[in-house]
Formats: structure tokens, sequence, C-alpha cells
DNA sequence: ACAAATATATACCATTCGGTATACTTTATC
DNA sequence: GATAAAGTATACCGAATGGTATATATTTGT
């Protein structure tokens, strides 16, 4: 690994955070040099403008909680342990090294319109292979009796989604996480009722 | 109603889908200036500050939001009818004024941090105010006996508010209405559920 | 150890930002 | 209609913005 790619992933590490809070527009360059005692030349020679730096930020944000979802989810074996990842760590959200700002997901979707695509883009992929890890996990459960048939497994895992996005939005808002664990009893109850 | 009464209201109403589409840092003096046809000097005479005009910005996506469901509730008559109202404005979105840009509260509770504690102060407002109206319309259900009275009403309410609001972000990011519909019949199999 | 290549810093650029002071226009009052 | 008050436009301000060209420092390869 050389000096500039380890420049590059240290200016991502201090700078993914910092557009997770302030978002795009609110985050300027000199944000970045003072988050990373770096100067514009710095980050000029590892990024082309300010809109590579967004991306791999995100890239970086939501790697970390893909890793966590990752590490949890191999320690179950059931397909309703297993969708039961998605509500225990965000109950003990504290537990788990979450990024800084919230959900990158929900905060670009958010902020990102036409005048960003890149971003905008991510974070509908974002979605969609959460929606697709969760769709795979209720065909995992229907092929192994685990799961009733008659479920739609597209409804079912866009509704975890929302809800658990929607109740990071409640609890961001409110500083309050006793709204977020009783948003995820319902999602726990979402998933107990597929079960068999 | 003076001139500058109504110069006032015109320039919140032509900046509202603004702020509502480009969040606080994504919206200029010079994009309202032109969003209205008036000039800055017309503007700082209406308002003493950019977030003064965004706080009356927000207010102004809020209220026609919240004329939607007083409208739409007061056609219906049992509990589930009008718990329902939050679930067919959605899946009949094109058939009410709703604010352009999408949600302001969801908007507003993502973009809005502590260097803009009024905006952030109004989106936890709208939240709460929210929880408060299905938290009570609850109550009357279990009154009336519509209603089992072993639910929380609290966390019925912030589940639904949760659900929808996680629905529009995907709606938003994906384009796809289909998968807002999905997740409204999800918060409809709530709404039904809690009635005896 | 030295030269070349790479990486980072510095000084600068043009434009945009939110806001202000003054000039000009329109409205309200008599 | 005349005048004062209210309302809006214009020209400007200093600071901040994202980005660039060149200088300087550090690393790499032999």
């Amino acid at each position: 690994m050389s000096k500039a790619e380890k420049t590059k992933a240290f200016i991502i590490e201090k700078t993914a955070p910092i557009f997770n809070r302030k978002g795009y527009a609110g985050t300027s360059i000199n944000d970045m040099t003072e988050a990373t005692g770096l100067t514009r030349g710095s980050i000029y020679g590892n990024f082309s403008n300010k809109d590579e730096v967004a991306l791999a930020a995100f890239d970086y944000n939501l790697s970390k909680i893909n890793e966590i979802y990752k590490a949890e989810l191999a320690k179950q074996n059931t397909t309703r342990e297993k969708l039961l990842v998605f509500v225990n760590v965000y109950v003990n959200f504290l537990s788990h090294p979450f990024p800084d700002g919230g959900c990158p997901i929900l905060n670009t979707a958010i902020e990102a319109d036409d005048t960003h695509p890149g971003l905008k883009k991510k974070a509908l992929a974002g979605i969609l292979r959460w929606k697709q890890t969760i769709i795979e996990l209720i065909g995992h459960g229907i092929a192994a009796k685990e799961i009733d048939p008659s479920v739609n497994p597209e409804q079912i895992a866009l509704t975890i989604i929302a809800t658990i996005e929607g109740g990071i939005m409640i609890a961001q808002a409110s500083g309050k996480m006793n709204y977020l664990k009783l948003i995820m009893k319902s999602v726990e109850k979402i998933i107990n009722d597929l079960v068999k």
C-alpha cells in the first residue's frame, strides 16, 4: 500500500462521519482539511473533486453497517434468528461500530437529488441490496419450511427496511432511544408472525 | 392584508418547495430571488435572515400535509377508518395537494442539526404532534370498544409514523410507487389487527 | 547516497454566499 | 394631489466556496 493510498484511506475515514452528519452541501473542503489536518493540495492530490470524496465516504459508512450485519448474521442459524439480527443490532446499537451521524442510506437518500446522481444511485443501491438480502433470507426460510409460503417476501423486506429507517429518523430527531425500541418491537412482531 | 404581508406569503409559497427539495444548505438566496422574481432587498425587507424564511417555509409545507389529514379525517367515522386515512392519503397521494419535494418532517429531521435549532425543533414538534393525533384516535377507539385495550397506543403510533416515513424515503429514492403501496399494505395490516 | 518520482503544502483564483446600506418605487393617509 | 410611510430594487460588502498552479517535502527505486 503506497503512501498515497494510505493518505486516501485516512481522508475517507476522517471525512466520512462529517459527510454523514452534515450532508454533501453542508460539508466544505475546509471541514475536510480540519478533520484530517491535511491541506487542500493533499486532498486534491488524492481525489479529483469533492464529489469523489463524498462517494468514497458513503461507501465507507455503508460498509461499516454491512460488516456489522455480516458478522451478526454469521452467528445465527434459523431464518427467524437471522431476520432478528436487523432488530437486535439497532436495539443494541451502542455495542456495534455504527457510523457516526446515523444511517448513510437514509441521510443520502434524503439529501441527494439530481445534482448528485452518483450519491443518489449509491443510496438506492444500498436499499436494494438490503432488500435482496432479506428476500433471500425469507426464501431460505420458506424452503426450509420455517416460514409460511403465503408471505410476500418483497413486502416484508420493504416493510422492515422502511420501519427501521423511519425508526432511526425518529430516534435521531427526538434523541429518545426508547422510541426506537418500541418501533423495533413492532419489527420483531412482523418477523415472529412470519414463522409457522 | 398589507402589501408586505402579501409579498411575504408569496415568498414563502414560492420558496417552500425549494427548501423542501434542496434542504436549507442547498438553497441559496439566489434560488429564492429566482423562484420569486423578487430581489434580495425585497426578501430581506420581509425576513430578517435565511433562517426565518426556512422556518416559515417549513411551517407552510407542514400545514399543507396537516390540512390534507384534517380534511380526510373529517370524512371518516370509526377509529379504524380514521387510522386508515394515513394509509389512503399516501396510496393516493397524487389526488392530494402534498408539498413538492416529499415529507418536510423527514427532510428536515435528517438535515437539521445543532446549527439550525429552530428547524430541528419544528421537525420534532411535527413528529410529536402526529404521534399524539394517532394516540388520541386509538384512545377513542379503546373507549368506544373498537380497539383491543391491550395495545400500546404509543408503540402503534410510532410504528405507523416510522413505517410511513421510511416508505416515503424508499419511494423517493427508487421512484417506484409500488414499493410504497406494498409498505402501506403492511401499515393497513397493523391498523386492521388493532380492531377487535 | 542520490536522483527521480510521488505526495503534500502554499498561495492563489473566480465565483458564490448571506447580508447591508442606500436609492428608488409604490402605497396609504390626509 | 401632496406627503409620509411602507415596500422593493440596486449596488455593494467581506467571507466562504470548490478548485488550480506551482513550490516544497517526502518517498521510492536503483
